[in-house]
DNA sequence: CCCACTTGCTACATATTATGTAGCACGACT
DNA sequence: AGTCGTGCTACATAATATGTAGCAAGTGGG
């Protein structure tokens, strides 16, 4: 985890700092549209490490972004906004493909 | 890195893959508004080592998002849009961070 | 009461990845 | 020829992730 001054300072940095790690951004495009339980989180999560996985969770729920309900973890209100931003990320990332594969 | 199988299928799925290793979210974020060359880049992303720093490079170099010009590297014109997308984050870092002193 | 079953999660040995420091090879400039 | 800054590499050490097995707690029969 990088651990940076700037951190403290500023919130962009301390969330870049969290989502820069891996399987972050995955276990939260995971939870986007459904609750899911822990073995079912793992086995979308391409069978994660339940070590891992229990370390990431802690840390989204830690830092109020994931809770976990009768149904299995959900992304709380204010998590399902940063979904939003996240989900541009699918339009985008065709359009980047599509390049990529022009300029194989 | 998260090998998986959906990568192939889903663009999505790749880039998550991308954007979720360690420092490809801070470098893309540092690139946004300057071009840097790689000591003020390893400068900015906290002295993070020229090892690993080189990967990403390289990583992002193949991926079309990264180049390296006279002035150092700077984000592709597609990376730019991403820049975007990311830039939005800031706004919502700082709702978050809001939320989260009041839990405190 | 006991048994099977599912849950979230932990233990721990092994493999993978990052860090930190030093410094190389190359080009430009003096 | 010598110095400077560049991108980048080597390599030993430390930190993280993986994979497998299984624990502890809850639920619902029979």
């Amino acid at each position: 985890m990088p651990e940076n001054d700037k951190k403290a300072q500023r919130p962009i940095m301390a969330l870049l700092d969290i989502l820069g790690q891996r399987w972050v951004l995955r276990i939260i495009w995971e939870l986007r549209d459904a609750p899911l339980n822990f073995r079912a989180l793992r086995a979308r999560c391409d069978q994660i490490s339940p070590t891992v996985l229990n370390q990431r969770l802690t840390l989204l729920r830690d830092n109020g972004l994931v809770d976990l309900g009768d149904d299995g973890y959900v992304p709380t209100p204010l998590c399902e906004e940063l979904g939003e931003i996240l989900l541009q990320l699918t339009d985008w990332s065709r359009h980047w493909q599509q390049q990529q594969t022009q300029a194989d």
